[in-house]
DNA sequence: TGTGTAAGTAAGTGACTACTTGCATTTTGG
DNA sequence: CCAAAATGCAAGTAGTCACTTACTTACACA
């Protein structure tokens, strides 16, 4: 059991860091400190262990949650992006590879836009939940905007490696973006512009 | 010479679907109906074939250019995320591609690298711009906005094949982050808060 | 003590890789 | 029209790849 997540950490890492092709059996049986016959032993097919080893790294993943309910829409959202930007930073190595084995390695790339779709679905319901709960009047479009922020902590996660003149100061960046996106869809200072549309969720909130 | 680019083509063809340790000589050969031994009569090595492909595909990029004396913000900047939508649309096979090979190939994604900075360097002087010229009052940081129209342009052109859903209408997504951006920096309905600063560029251009 | 299981060692297989050599053929330019 | 350059063909080299077979060792548990 242990030996085998010792194994999976080994193949995710070595994944990351040269890809599919790259990650030759012998490579990944040196940086696990095992004889490459264990991987075939236990893992059937270099295929079957890398595809093992990304699933074991999906069980790490977990953002600071949006809530139901906004209540500070900036302190809440940046929050999100705090750990959204955080996770995809650690990730980039491994998005990196995924990404590029879309053609490929299809079935791998679906499993791995599972945690973005997930984000994505939280994040528009949060945004439309700003909107029920006053904050924003105005009229937008949801997923159009979850995909501005989303794509800008993406593209800054996985491209300031590359340029790194070109992002804003790196500690700051996920709260900028924040910022931005709020004032685009006219949530300031975080006060509301109309009361809450009733609903049985706000309604049992405010007795 | 046309052969060679024949070649050249074949060869940024293949990387941009299987990557560099994919792209084997037979792969190229083939596809450029070639011989294998003409790429290395012509070339010396893979590695130096490639390096020239992805050179030979520098040469055909170009964006709207943006003005510098900005009139109609909206329009303006809407054809410019056109464009530079259409161009990393085109290309995000070859770009997945680049960005993966970082850690192992770190003089291909520089050269990658630039046209994006270019990029990033215009919008960032057209923003300061529209500053400049009254279009803007309030503060704002314009590498960070830069970054957030680039970086939802980018995740959009290299995301929406592996997640169709969580992206706005193709056809409309480049105009929506655009317009998006402008309403978080407060350019509504392209007219001017102020007056335009009064420089040489823009006395000789009132004459 | 015996037995099953996980691990290691040694050796090797066939397929593929980038790249080379020698020679025949085609294309091209003056 | 002829020489020179470019290209093709056949064969081969040395290395790497994923994966296999046959056998041995270490350890847990009953």
């Amino acid at each position: 059991m242990k030996r085998r997540d010792e194994i999976l950490a080994a193949a995710a890492h070595v994944f990351a860091q040269h890809g599919f092709r790259g990650s030759t059996t012998r490579r990944i049986a040196d940086t696990a400190g095992v004889n490459e016959i264990t991987l075939f032993r236990q893992f059937g097919s270099k295929e079957e262990l890398i595809r093992q080893a990304m699933h074991y790294c999906s069980q790490f993943v977990g953002f600071t949650p949006l809530p139901d309910v906004p209540v500070e829409p900036e302190s809440e959202l940046t929050a999100w992006s705090e750990s959204f930007i955080a996770y995809l930073r650690l990730q980039s190595s491994m998005i990196r590879k995924t990404m590029s084995e879309i053609e490929e390695r299809p079935e791998m790339s679906e499993m791995a836009s599972s945690v973005p779709r997930q984000a994505s679905a939280d994040l528009c319901r949060y945004l439309l939940a700003l909107k029920r709960e006053g904050f924003i009047t105005e009229k937008f479009d949801a997923r159009t905007a979850a995909a501005m922020l989303m794509g800008s902590i993406f593209a800054d996660a996985v491209g300031r490696g590359m340029m790194p003149d070109v992002y804003p100061q790196a500690d700051k960046a996920a709260h900028m973006y924040t910022q931005l996106v709020l004032r685009a869809l006219g949530v300031e200072n975080g006060s509301r512009k109309t009361s809450p549309k009733q609903t049985r969720r706000t309604k049992q909130l405010s007795n």
